[in-house]
DNA sequence: ATGAAAGCGCTAACAC
DNA sequence: GTGTTAGCGCTTTCAT
């Protein structure tokens, strides 16, 4: 590997200098510099990030930590992230967080690697948050629950979501309202539901426990528990699911089995994803602001870094996005 | 910050020593080890990755670039190279090109940041591709043209797919076969619209120039392509999309003018994209080995680091997928 | 404007 | 088994 010392060498100055020249320092004369640009391109010099970086103790990218790298995630919050973070003049890497205490998310967020972290993974323990969160080493989480010292986190108001949704349903006529539940562990599942709750309280519509099933997040989840819901013999007239992903999917399973939507059943969805437009009928849902995540995350990072005070959480609203997969009975 | 340095002086040891004990070098005894492990837990050390990876001069760590981390990419591909990755304790890093020489892609391509890359990017230029390109810095480029030296390939047989697709289509009874192309400047478009023209010319079909018409691999281009077929006076029976996302984007734009598919015009595309047995009809397609691909490019990356010679492409094949969208005549 | 040299935090060769 | 120390490649202070 050529370094540094040996451009020097081939221009004739110290290492100092192609340094200074090499960084557009301008204490360098102008054919100093040339001279030590052209050596650099002869030996088709690289310098070593690392070196640097050691030395100047600042990395200027930020890491994104994700569940996992092959997705699926948000591409609209890491275009928030991403826009941000190239405003700043700063570096953007992803990892991934699969692995757990032995992922690349778990190298980056220890070893000093990055100058700040944003992460968006479930698969990295509280522990390990805890461990690594540190006054100068900026934490931003999105979308989870507990509250950890030195980090901030960023989310979006589920429960009023998951409120609006359901009292969209009511104010069409329904209280036969299914709730089809993402996986037990996630916040944002135990939110929303928390507002479907709310709502059929504040409407006195009595919750009814054969309704809530659940499916995982996932479209296949979506498709069994649209299965199970049409098999009971008291079907509701509409169903929320917890994201759209599911909605999808038991589109999907309702239809083949001969139920028309909106007709039949009306559906509302969380996230408004990309493909709640394509499907048929579009799906009304509850749309969630995901470039502003991404960059008020990464915002909130830059004021960190500038050890300026920030609060500790920041809470983001949602909207009712109205299509047509809701009938007003 | 806590360094190494501090941990060895609570622990009443030299920094060797304690250097051994945090990376479980063997040679040390089980209780300065452990003194060593409780002064670290103590002081909350955490090492700077930096100096280590300068030091042993490796980062085991691979670069996985892409033209935009906001997607869209084929996580089926990701996840190869990432199992690849894993399997070999190596960690993987994915950045974006965005910005082209300024970009973070150029920063991990050219400062040593990783021990190799993956370029899955058009906007990185060749031209930085051959400064980098170096015998020991493997960098595989993904759907690529040009051959740079050191710089291996992987890559699909477009052409082959191409007429692999058309071929099916005149299998079927077609004559009339039109082709919605990408981007003029993608090689993949290039080599299957060359496996079309070959196809047409094996089968004696005189390519019509009308019936070529560019959808620049969106969906919205799709739908625009299939929009100016639709009203021209000679409509073809059968169309071959140039990949998925268009042929879906076509299918929606006929279906809204009431064209029927398969019964009006018989549609195949190519990738084998996700969505393609969603929607409706199911679409007939080529597929892609997009796991293999991922999966082949990080193999020879570490056949490259163990000085291992490799050929400097690698070439995978296409299935044909028969679903639903294209009809016998 | 240029150079000499210290030192970032770590690893590993070497000496004991 | 443990300690001393050189040095990875770079930036930057200080002297000239």
């Amino acid at each position: 590997m050529v370094t540094i010392k040996e451009v020097a060498k081939k221009a004739n100055v110290a290492v100092s200098t192609a340094s200074y020249a090499l960084n557009g320092i301008k204490k360098v004369s102008p054919e100093t510099k040339e001279k030590v640009v052209q050596a650099a391109r002869e030996l088709n010099y690289r310098k070593n990030g690392f070196a640097s970086d050691l030395k100047r103790n600042s990395t200027k990218t930020l890491a994104l930590i994700l569940s996992d790298l092959s997705g699926p995630f948000y591409s609209e919050l890491i275009r928030g992230v991403q826009d941000v973070a190239t405003d700043h003049g700063y570096d953007l890497i992803a990892c991934s967080a699969i692995g757990g205490e032995n992922s690349t998310a778990a190298k980056f967020l220890t070893e000093h690697r990055v100058d700040g972290c944003i992460v968006l993974a479930h698969n990295i323990t509280d522990e390990m948050l805890k461990n690594v969160a540190h006054h100068n080493f900026p934490i931003i989480l999105l979308d989870r629950e507990i509250e950890v010292d030195s980090t901030v986190h960023v989310r979006v108001n589920n429960k009023k979501g998951g409120f609006k949704a359901t009292e969209y349903l009511i104010q069409n006529g329904h209280t036969d309202i299914a709730f089809v539940s993402g996986p037990s562990n996630s916040y944002d599942n135990k939110m929303r539901f928390a507002g479907y709750q709310e709502a059929l309280q504040a409407y006195n519509i009595e919750l009814q426990n054969k309704w809530i099933v659940s499916g995982n997040f996932t479209r296949e989840g979506g498709e069994s528990a649209a299965n199970i819901l049409a098999a009971q013999d008291q079907v509701p007239t509409a169903i929320f699911f917890a994201n759209d992903e599911m909605a999808v999917g038991g589109m999907e399973a309702f239809q083949k089995r001969g139920i028309s939507i909106p007709n039949d059943i009306s559906i509302i969805g969380f996230d408004d994803i990309l493909e709640a437009k394509y499907v048929y009928p579009k799906l009304t849902t509850i749309r969630q602001p995901k470039y502003e995540m991404g960059a008020s995350a990464t915002h909130i990072i830059f004021q960190m870094l500038k050890n300026e005070e920030v609060n500790p959480t920041f809470e983001l609203h949602t909207d009712l996005i109205i299509r047509e997969s809701v009938k007003k009975l």
